[in-house]
DNA sequence: GTATTATTGAGAAACTTTCTCAATAAGAGG
DNA sequence: CCTCTTATTGAGAAAGTTTCTCAATAATAC
């Protein structure tokens, strides 16, 4: 199912600014902030407004079809989402991002904070930081 | 090392602000937002501007004294840094937030993420999310 | 004490995010 | 293909967050 049918099946309308930013997205490498992508489709012709960007994004998000990733200055940015779950690697140079499939590695640490905090542990956040290929060379 | 020593030794001074705040922050288990250690400190009958928990908040980051968590509703919150490479766990519920030392849990998973990505990796961010044992009785 | 200067407060300014509402356009049905 | 319904948008106001400026204050050294 891709997302406009995903939109559809929640009796919701394709329209320009919601294909814009999906187009936009799907062919990045790197996160985009909402000033990133309102800047980016304007500078590529488009238009669109600000608050229609954040409604978008909130939208999108809300169908699992984009997900959110703390960039290395702390500010989010916005990704389309793969399927099943996972997790990102961060550039600390470019911000170029790429997902990992999520396995089990985090269940046993999860069993053990658990048994340390008394806390009963439904999910987690993990993100890795780096160097890509291409930055590390120079 | 107290937190009084280490601004010491930067040459900067102990002023009613950032006594204000690190004694705010060792006695909450909840993290807080600039916003709520404004208020948090005025209901308290003391008096400092907005500005200079801002211009606190990164100097003692900076210091290494406090650290910054992702709250549940994505929001950010600061706490007090305790020593060692460490992660938190969040009540969804409440906010409050334990945390527990970091480990060699990750070096495996990211040993391979690096294969996997090509990435050279320096650095992650990880946090629990859950309940905590108040909150799971409500 | 006194001098030096780091630090603060208050308000302006920049920036980010949300809200409102009339105008527009997507999709359903004929 | 046209019309109707209503979800969606744009533009600007509004709310909220973070930074900046600079004169006044206060922390430390001597």
């Amino acid at each position: 199912m891709d997302w406009q049918e995903r939109i559809r099946a929640k009796g919701l309308r394709i329209s320009e600014p919601r294909r814009q930013i999906m187009t936009l997205l799907a062919e990045t490498t790197v996160p985009l902030s909402p000033a990133a992508i309102h800047t980016c489709i304007q500078k590529q012709g488009g238009s669109l407004s600000l608050a229609s960007v954040y409604r978008t994004l909130r939208l999108l998000e809300d169908l699992d079809l984009l997900c959110q990733v703390y960039l290395a200055d702390g500010n989010l940015g916005f990704m389309v989402h793969d399927s099943g779950h996972h997790h990102h690697v961060l550039c600390r140079c470019c911000n170029r991002s790429v997902d990992f499939p999520g396995n089990d590695d985090l269940l046993a640490l999860a069993a053990r904070v658990e048994e340390l905090t008394g806390y009963t542990i439904s999910d987690h956040m993990l993100q890795f930081y780096g160097l890509c290929p291409q930055c590390r060379q120079a």
